[in-house]
DNA sequence: GCATATTTGTCCGTATGTATA
DNA sequence: CTATACATACGGACAAATATG
């Protein structure tokens, strides 16, 4: 279950999770060139497998390739970030609406929440942002939808990007892990209507807030 | 908006263009090798390239790698499709239960409706088959999220793939046109909560349909 | 069970075109 | 406008894994 060590994967995989990281821990920036001498001598791989890595990560949507010139981190931009919400509000909402009773997705949403709670204690905004999107990843496999799972993974990798240019997890998730703890007792007691009309607030409220700081800072 | 011929694309693009039209129109069937240096030489391009392109269609879901041994086409199981269904019904249901009133896709939808019924009286059933797809897409992107319409796409293409492997598109499709007339109607008439409804039902039925004929013959 | 042929995985060198200084 | 840097694409090479006789 991990993913940047070596297993059945190929070597173009590995260096895909490699550059995930570096995404989501702020390593790369928005908007930079990520060259391919550069890189491939830097990871000690060749050009060939690299360019088979930046493949996956394009179509996963957190790399964008400009013909002729590249590949890009990709910039988020406000109809990006729009566009991620849409998803996020079919999806989870829609998760939860059909979502059986004692579904041991509960359990690991559960599990996600108190993870968040304690790295907020500690505080550890990086961890909590992780158990935050654990959570949620959780309520979309209420579904039982590998192909779900993993798009919606994809979507949220993106917005964690866009995060990650703000660099203020604390404002961004801290509001709202009391808000999931009140959702996931209503996902626990079957109340799966109210559930979802809770997730509905969330995710506008949300919304709002990456978008102004969003406007905040960065343009474009 | 071709996709067999050249415009921005990369080559790697271009050729998993052309493999996705071999795939959806039968010319390479599930379970099928697919060679590198083979298909490499047949599509005169570099068995680099080739791979890069591998990486798209993988990433798509329609091909399938197993390390050290190559990649073959995806032989569609009965989890599969279920999970495909699963997602047809959140992201479908999603979508037109939200729609607003007089959407575009609307129009495109019954378009879409228009060309299925033309291509029933041929009967060209081809046609018929691409006329539904492009009408479910139409549905999708009532929801106004380009990711969702472009992930929808992926699953729907790999949908087609067990259709042709069924090679009974006739008896799959037209049960539903008149369904689908219905439903788009219910949509020109912003009754958006019984159209949902509608929907449910298909996508019931429609499975039903598809698991039935996938019974009957291949195993798997 | 073994030796051999085939194929994937990975790398390198290089030619060509495109964009930028 | 020339020069330079870089992405794009090709072909060949070889080790390792796999399939075949």
């Amino acid at each position: 279950m991990t993913d940047t060590e070596g297993d059945g994967l190929d070597l173009a995989e590995r260096i895909a999770g490699v550059l995930r990281e570096r995404l989501i821990t702020g390593a790369a920036v928005p908007g930079e060139q990520l060259s391919e001498a550069a890189l491939a001598s830097d990871l000690e791989v060749s050009r060939n497998t690299l360019r088979e890595a930046f493949r996956i990560l394009i179509h996963e949507g957190t790399l964008e390739r400009i013909p002729n010139r590249g590949v890009f981190v990709r910039v988020p931009s406000v109809s990006s970030i729009l566009d991620v919400f849409r998803v996020r509000r079919v999806i989870e909402v829609g998760a939860v609406r059909e979502a059986l009773p004692k579904h041991p997705a509960i359990a690991d949403a559960r599990a996600a929440i108190e993870r968040a709670k304690q790295a907020q204690e500690i505080p550890e905004w990086t961890i909590v942002g992780t158990a935050n999107m654990e959570f949620h990843s959780a309520l979309v496999s209420l579904a039982d939808s590998p192909r779900l799972n993993i798009f919606f993974q994809n979507v949220l990798a993106e917005l964690r990007i866009a995060f990650v240019s703000l660099h203020s997890a604390e404002h961004l998730h801290a509001p709202f892990v009391e808000q999931n703890e009140e959702l996931t007792v209503l996902l626990e007691q079957g109340r799966m209507t109210e559930a979802a009309a809770e997730l509905e607030t969330y995710l506008a409220r949300s919304e709002r807030l990456v978008l102004a700081s969003f406007g905040r800072m960065g343009q474009s």
